[in-house]
DNA sequence: GTCTATAAGATGATAGAC
DNA sequence: GTCTATCATCTTATAGAC
């Protein structure tokens, strides 16, 4: 599972063969058919294994969280890290091919299900009472961090430095929100009721 | 070309092979090596142009565009539309593949190029002087969204619920932007320094 | 559980006829 | 430019010895 996991993080989904696989274990390639049936299978049991390893090394760092700036502060912490140790293009390589494998979509339901709780559950924690929840869904904040990481670690393994000025202004927009929360009671009088008027002609169709 | 595209969009990456390609275009496989080299290259001249046709399609639409209500209307056709034609799709296969491959990264680097500078030239026209721009980034900005929406297609394909929330979500942004544009004067500043004081100590690293 | 051997097929790419 | 035929290699997956 190891070995599958690392040929995915630094190969790419396209090499994760059973045979590549098997090599980097120094173990026999009909072993995996004889363990998991078949290589996808592999990939989920290390993916969801991955998965809750992580998840749990973060569930101390997400309990103290308080405030909207310490969560920007923790979430940067995990991502970079999560980012660094590769997992992050392990999830992306994944949901690639989840795209046409039900194996694999169903180890990326797993694994997204699993971050957007937790991430949903802080973000709750974090902004019940503030003047932006009366516009943003936490729930959708919650997907959208997700499902953004993952672009953003897409994008870098192709523009470098557009992603990391991605990634900067997607910390400058958690920002705004904390300007937001912080306003004082005239401005977020004002800005209450500019939503409201706003609600009334929803962009949406 | 336009085969190798469908076989991509309906397809996956994965089972783009010459062979499927080529039947696909009633072609005999020989003639993809013969008229592009190799299969990766015959993907990227089909990208490169889909990506010239569909940034040409929309330089009307975003050059009408005079406000940032405008624009959050015209990206969500705009998207709506790329997304259903699949050209979305076949984007985020390429750009998982261009992790690990040379050729498809330097089609995927000429996609983004092209619609980043066409989203933040608009971004940059409807956003001066509003005070948002002391704290965004607006060609930062342009490469969250673009990335963004390649994570949020991917998320899709795993989890259309949690997706479309998350698509949602991004359009309130959107509006919170615009709240933010349109706050009166002593909103606006008590916003401006309230953006001062994080400013002073910010967050990034 | 682990190995070898092998089936049965797909793949990129080329040589050479037309 | 287009075709057939082919090579060498890789793939998943299984049968059967140990």
């Amino acid at each position: 599972m190891h070995a599958a996991l690392l040929t995915v993080r630094e190969n790419g989904l396209a090499a994760a063969s059973a045979r590549t696989i098997a090599a980097r274990a120094q173990a026999n390639q009909a072993l995996i058919f004889y363990h998991f049936h078949t290589v996808t299978e592999l990939l989920e049991a290390a993916s969801n294994a991955a998965v809750d390893d992580s998840v749990r090394q973060y569930r101390d760092a997400f309990s103290s969280v308080q405030s909207l700036p310490d969560l920007l502060t923790v979430g940067r912490q995990l991502h970079e890290r999560e980012r660094d140790n590769g997992n992050v293009a392990l999830m992306a390589q994944l949901m690639a091919g989840a795209q046409h494998d039900p194996v694999l979509a169903r180890a990326t339901q797993y694994a997204m299900a699993a971050w957007t709780s937790e991430i949903g559950a802080v973000l709750g924690r974090v902004l019940t009472g503030s003047p932006v929840v009366d516009l943003i869904d936490i729930d959708g904040l919650a997907h959208v961090i997700s499902a953004g990481f993952i672009g953003i670690e897409l994008y870098d393994g192709v523009n470098t430095a557009g992603a990391s000025r991605a990634m900067s202004t997607l910390e400058d927009l958690g920002q705004l929100l904390e300007v937001v929360n912080d306003l004082g009671p005239v401005a977020t009088r004002a800005f209450r009721s500019k939503i409201r008027t706003i609600k009334r002609r929803p962009a949406r169709s």
